[in-house]
RNA sequence: GCGCCCGUAGCUCAGUGGACAGAGCGGCGGACUUCUAAUCCGCGGGUCGCAGGUUCGAAUCCUGCCGGGCGCACCA
């Protein structure tokens, strides 16, 4: 039993660390994961409220496990019935009935009997048991169930009882870091850095949804070689001249050089800024500058040696493939790499009672999971609790041809740039769309224009559409006792279609959660979005026979998409 | 050379052991006196990179090859 209520995960030296800074405004944010506010600083806060988080969320959390879900609790009862673990899935063609499972063929090996006898057995048995409509064997072994429609009415209940369907899945909730982003404040973001927080955070709202408590992070590189380049750079321009050859360029250098002033706060602020527009908020940040002070207590803590006059990690002896310098020489400037940083970094989120960190990385950082489990190791911590997502590039092309990016040269989009230009619903959708593992094409030309053909308004329009019914269905229609459905005919195909399609959501939220893949929740809005387009264009809700009925159906549809949307960052409107 | 990721419809992509492989976009043709037509219905389109292997069953797992992306710093 993993225990929740440790003391703080951020000590007051982290929380919020630009203290000083012009900028360093302690603003107040607007904690999606806590469902309220939550200062960007100061332990006291922190200390007086994590454990009631936790345990609100707790009781938010009608649904623990599988326990009330309506798929679920069909497959372990048919398990009881097959003596063996049942899985159901959705056969995809319509003549197959409503689930299916292969569990007779799975087990005819174990049992050396033909498939189709042991499912004759079981479809026998289920049939007599009254479970479902029908069961029959099909094909080289399934066993096709049929459920009725009084068991859809009723899973429609299950799925009516809470707002938080399909949540509260985690085995045992952690305290879980998400860090992402992560761009040093040399430029403005760009569609690159947007995949990382689209892709990040949406893995973070999965996990809060699924009953972890998520801390978002941003850290940066206040102190190395790219920050002196870039403020050369603005100097550089401030006195007319060109910048340094590994310098930065581009009009945004231009702008800040014409203003007085460390041109870095203000970079910070406007990467905030833009965040915040991307829907990505952050709790904390570090700077690389702390940690680095943290250095001589930390480092006799791991496995080092002196090799050339640097200070090197035997990270070889704990998994990755090299050791690496920690300290440069005297004749390299005697400065701690960015490694060092890392160590430390690792020490302070394991050692301030994190059960799991969480790096979002783009994958020409793959080379670093190794090193971070080497870390972990290296500081007695098990490498489990150290996670690094990587997700593969975001590659631009513009009238046809492939355009590279390079912030130092300024030939970027940025992001501010693309929100403009295809709305901050269509950018997060499009970004998360794609599985992570996948290479994204970004056409610069098209994605304005693409921006009307993205399905995200396809879901959208489902959940404006179901707002306009109950908006005409007045307030009371949805009081409990009307929702009490009680269909007074047999259900339509779409009907049941729909009905089925919300109920896979459980183990679809699950599995995307389990696998890191967000990509998966968009891909299932868009099957809802079709099943209600569909019931919407066959049937009328109100002032039909089976409104009360329909009425849950479409309260629960909108949920399910809202609940879709808010997971990927997208909003729900209620008019289109 | 070594390591990670990817090759599925014209294009962008879903589909990590199940039944004839799917969607969007693009092309063609239909449907609104209606709770929103940003919708619905129909048609066309694929040697799932190639070759073996495992399995009752492979786009999916294993091996090898071909092609593409990204790494292999006393840069971050």
């Amino acid at each position: 039993m993993r225990a929740l209520d440790r003391g703080p995960a951020y000590p007051a030296g982290h929380r919020r660390s630009r203290r000083g800074d012009p900028q360093a405004r302690r603003h107040l944010r607007r904690d999606p994961d806590l469902g309220r506010g939550v200062r960007a600083g100061g332990r006291r806060h922190r200390r007086g409220h994590d454990r009631g988080d936790v345990q609100a969320r707790a009781a938010l959390r009608p649904e623990r496990g599988s326990g009330l879900n309506p798929v679920s609790r069909l497959a372990e009862a048919l398990g009881e019935i097959a003596g063996a673990p049942v899985e159901l899935e959705r056969p995809a063609d319509p003549v197959h009935g409503d689930y299916a499972t292969t569990v007779a063929l799975q087990r005819a090996g174990a049992e050396r009997r033909p498939p189709r006898e042991i499912a004759a057995e079981i479809a026998a048995r289920v049939q007599e048991n009254g479970l479902v409509d029908s069961a029959d064997v099909a094909g080289p072994g399934f066993v096709n169930l049929r459920v009725s429609d009084e068991w859809l009415v009723d899973a429609l209940g299950a799925i009516l009882e809470t707002e938080t369907f399909g949540g509260g899945f985690a085995a045992s909730p952690e305290r879980v870091q998400v860090e992402m982003v992560s761009a040093n404040p040399t430029g403005p973001l760009t569609v690159a850095h947007a995949r990382n927080g689209a892709y990040g955070d949406s893995v973070a709202r999965l996990l809060s949804f699924a009953g972890d408590v998520v801390v978002r992070e941003y850290y940066y590189n206040d102190a190395g070689r790219q920050m002196e380049l870039f403020r050369e750079s603005v100097e550089a321009v401030r006195r007319g001249e060109e910048p340094p050859e590994e310098g930065y360029r581009g009009a945004y250098v231009a702008d800040l050089a014409a203003e007085p002033g460390d041109p870095v706060p203000r970079m910070l602020e406007r990467i905030e800024a833009t965040l915040e527009r991307f829907r990505v908020h952050f709790h904390t940040w570090a700077l690389q500058s702390e940690l680095e002070q943290r250095l001589p207590e930390l480092l006799p803590r791991i496995d080092t040696y002196e090799k050339d006059g640097a200070v090197w990690a035997r990270s070889s002896q704990y998994g990755d493939e090299q050791d690496w310098v920690l300290i440069r020489s005297p004749e390299q400037g005697g400065r701690p790499t960015y490694r060092a940083a890392d160590v430390a970094y690792l020490a302070d989120k394991l050692g301030r009672g994190l059960d799991r960190a969480i790096y979002v990385l783009g994958a020409d950082h793959h080379g670093t999971r190794k090193w971070y489990a080497a870390v972990a190791r290296m500081l007695g911590y098990d490498p489990a609790r150290v996670e690094v997502l990587l997700y593969q590039l975001v590659h631009l092309v513009e009238r046809g041809a492939a355009k590279r990016m390079s912030k130092r040269r300024g030939d970027v989009v940025f992001l501010d740039d693309f929100l403009d230009a295809v709305g901050v619903d269509a950018a997060r959708w499009y970004l998360v769309a794609r599985g992570h593992d996948q290479t994204m094409e970004i056409d610069v030309d098209l994605a304005a224009e693409k921006s009307q053909k993205n399905p995200v308004y396809y879901v959208q329009y489902a959940h404006a559409r179901i707002a306009g019914i109950l908006r005409n269905a007045g307030p009371n229609a949805l009081a409990p006792h009307r929702r009490k459905v009680d269909p007074g005919e047999a259900l339509a195909n779409e009907e049941r279609e729909l009905v089925k399609r919300l109920l896979e959501f459980p183990a679809l939220v699950a599995e995307a959660t389990e696998r890191r893949g967000p990509h998966a929740i968009p891909t299932y809005a868009i099957r809802v979005a079709d099943d209600f387009h569909r019931f919407y264009h066959e049937h009328r809700v109100l002032e039909s026979e089976n409104e009360p009925f329909r009425l849950g159906l479409c309260l629960a549809t909108q949920r399910v998409v809202a609940r879709c949307l808010d997971l990927i960052g997208v909003d729900a409107p209620e008019r289109m």
